[in-house]
DNA sequence: ATGATATACTAAACTTGTTGAGTATGTCAA
DNA sequence: TTGACATACTCAACAAGTTTAGTATATCAT
């Protein structure tokens, strides 16, 4: 359901290609959705059926021609009535939280060394979105109230990958004893 | 796929019936997956097929019989070989981020309650939890390697609500200010 | 000149997650 | 005695997410 939306949001800003939207969201939307390619523009097709989101051909020479998307109005309308109904937060489903589980079954090391691996992975993503505060966010106080809506989007990627690695950290800790 | 595991994972320390094993998933394994009665009993069709389970019908009196699966050692060598394995960390679809993308498309108000709603439910979840932790856990150094292994997911599942509590509060005051 | 990478999009099979209906029995409270 | 709730499971349709393959052109490095 919500990557319509995160779909209708994005363009709702800007004008975008499928491709274009793929690689922003796998740049800037990335602290809280998460599509592939072949997700989105399966979505860009179902939304025009829909009336919510309207594609020009933009001809390109040397280069496969564009679709470029735009917002209608009934696609504004839609997100509207979507963001004024409440939602429930999202399911939890954590492989690594399964895999400690099963821990017995296998050696210990194994399991620390996967938790090591995790806390490492959102070590990185930590200290990029960390640069990405500093260049893009140096002075929370002087946004305008759109640029502090992406900043919270910011923040709360940072707010994830710290819990990350604190649990990993508490879990090697707690695990590793005899 | 991780629904599987979690599935074996769950039947490597007892013997559980498909309505059993999702009041588990209701209490107990809701830090770290969350499952649906129809989704549970569709994998445990699969996964007696894949003869990884196997089950065994028990007649009762006065109420429907009941199927008690229990792992197979096939089942057991599936989840050490997925144990084993590398996996990567979790992807993030942040529907209420989606929302405070698109937020100046509706009173800032809608999008302000809304956060507060979500603090509310996280808190409570929150409160549940160190409840649990307070009775079950009140010692962790007096834990078994199993036990322990419990913990760290009841640890998780603590984090991650204390980071959303946080976050929203973050959020709150930083949309507020005109 | 060969392969890797980037642009730009389409198609389809498959798995996973959601929603709703249906079957059948028992307990407990209003 | 009627309805709500709990036990215990099946089936089906649909939406969302994953995986793989394909078309076509351009740049860049080895």
């Amino acid at each position: 359901m919500a990557l319509a939306h995160t779909i209708l949001a994005t363009l709702g800003t800007e004008s975008y290609s499928g491709y274009d939207l793929w690689k922003k969201f796998s740049q800037t939307s990335k602290y809280y959705w998460q599509a592939s390619q072949q997700q989105i523009y399966r979505e860009l097709g179902k939304l025009e059926k829909t009336g919510a989101i309207a594609s020009e051909i933009i001809p390109q020479s040397g280069r496969p021609d564009k679709k470029l998307y735009k917002i209608t109005d009934k696609g504004i309308e839609i997100l509207k009535s979507w963001l004024i109904e409440p939602n429930e937060p999202t399911a939890i489903r954590e492989e690594l939280l399964v895999k400690v589980i099963a821990a017995k079954l296998v050696p210990r090391s194994v399991i620390l060394q996967e938790i090591e691996r995790h806390q490492q992975i959102h070590s990185r993503k930590l200290s990029e979105y960390l640069q990405i505060e500093q260049e893009k966010f140096p002075d929370a106080s002087q946004l305008t109230f759109e640029q502090k809506c992406i900043y919270a989007t910011l923040r709360c990627g940072i707010g994830y990958e710290s819990y990350r690695i604190n649990w990993c950290q508490e879990a090697i800790a707690l695990l590793r004893e005899a």
